[in-house]
DNA sequence: TCGCAAACATGATTTTTATCATGTTTCAGC
DNA sequence: GCTGAAACATGATAAAAATCATGTTTGCGA
């Protein structure tokens, strides 16, 4: 057991600087503080599912989450990686919609909960974070607009270029500075940037020839990064 | 010159029951009759470019609007289609962005423009409207959502009936019950599918063989909503 | 209404990508 | 450390889709 670990209030949460909340009004704060329920999930294990009815927003305290949707066939399509500060659960709460997709962690993973009533309640009265509410939503639509955008007219090595590119804006580096601090099996990356699994294993392959990245099981070290933008092919 | 077009005041707007903005409390509503700015713009016209900054959002009182993104190699990316009663341009703004998306009109349209301190002053103020506004950005994120996956993982063939059904549902049939009541060229509607023009062109004409759809020009009728939709292959 | 550019159409070919098959490695659990 | 299942890897093949080429139609402006 992590004595160091404190969860207890959102005052000393580690993650108080950095998600949306921590922008929310004193006094809601500490209303959050109280009502919030923390917990503990395993690395596979789901916050929520797909079709299910949310009764809440979650935060993530530490650790990694996938948002994955699964297309009609039944294969999972991944839309969104999370980490320590971000907030999930919003956007069908929100819509007063069913869950669009489904929350995993990637590794085991700490999570506030906070209330359905509560969140809107808070949303009505503090207007600055109905407004960051906004943006965040915005901003999200703006990426998957871009996503849309690429994954219809870019080649899939253009694309796993850019979602390495992506993996390492997201959760970056090990201590070494060149290992991806994400574990994802190759049929993971290949759901992220939407193709078969062998040609996501293929292209790697073809990277690590080029000298852009390493492979060591799990392990991705991105050795040129500037190689790889350049294979990505953003013109913006 | 249309005397019977009137967009003199919200109050009698032909949209005042479709837009977000008759949600806005009535105070506002006034405000926004006073202040709105209203423009018509010819077919083929731009609203506003991808990459500049906005200063208010758009109501399209009459006609039909693409959204359009730009990819990488300059080819158009076809985000949303929009029609009376929409509101478009807010996600930049609400971002603090710039367009990531340019909006021409597809046929002589009449809009409205709402500044964008008014539009702001409003969203603080009336907490009703800033859920709406939040409903209305959360729909469109689960949206994207859904066509990322669709474009990952679907065919061809099923995206574009898909596209077509999509376009039966944005924009419905002229008076003879059949017959899209838009005019897109083959290159639109590839771009809306993700994909070639000569794709589109061909599935098209497969589409007429099999009996689903008829071709006349740029009119498409649809003959048989039923087996699209079965070509389409949707399971949510 | 004539001419002409753009849009539409279709065949041939090439490229890209998925699928299938098969072998190897890795790693969790005994 | 052994073992078996899952993940990784790679070659061969097939399918899907883009591109190239060429001809036809359409519709707009002079």
């Amino acid at each position: 057991m992590n004595l160091h670990y404190d969860h207890s209030t959102c005052q000393t949460c580690s993650q108080r600087f950095n998600s949306v909340f921590c922008k929310a009004r004193e006094e809601y704060v500490n209303a959050i503080n109280e009502q919030k329920i923390c917990n503990s999930y395993k690395k596979g294990q789901v916050l929520f599912n797909e079709g299910s009815y949310p009764f809440g927003v979650y935060c993530i305290n530490d650790g990694k989450v996938k948002l994955s949707h699964q297309g009609d066939d039944g294969k999972e399509q991944i839309i969104r990686l999370l980490k320590a500060g971000d907030v999930l659960g919003y956007r069908a709460l929100l819509s007063g919609d069913r869950y669009g997709a489904s929350a995993i962690a990637l590794e085991d993973t700490k999570v506030c909960f906070i209330p359905k009533e509560l969140f809107v309640t808070i949303l009505k009265n503090d207007t600055g974070l109905a407004f960051e509410m906004m943006k965040l939503l915005s901003d999200e639509l703006h990426k998957a607009e871009v996503k849309l955008t690429h994954l219809a007219q870019k080649p899939i090595r253009e694309r796993l270029a850019e979602t390495l590119l992506f993996i390492k804006e997201t959760y970056g580096f090990e201590e070494d500075g060149i290992t991806l601090n994400v574990r994802l099996s190759r049929e993971e990356i290949a759901n992220l940037v939407g193709t078969a699994t062998e040609s996501t294993i293929r292209l790697l392959s073809d990277f690590k020839k080029d000298g852009m990245v390493d492979l060591d099981g799990k392990k991705i070290k991105i050795l040129k990064p500037s190689l790889l933008l350049q294979t990505a092919n953003l013109q913006d």
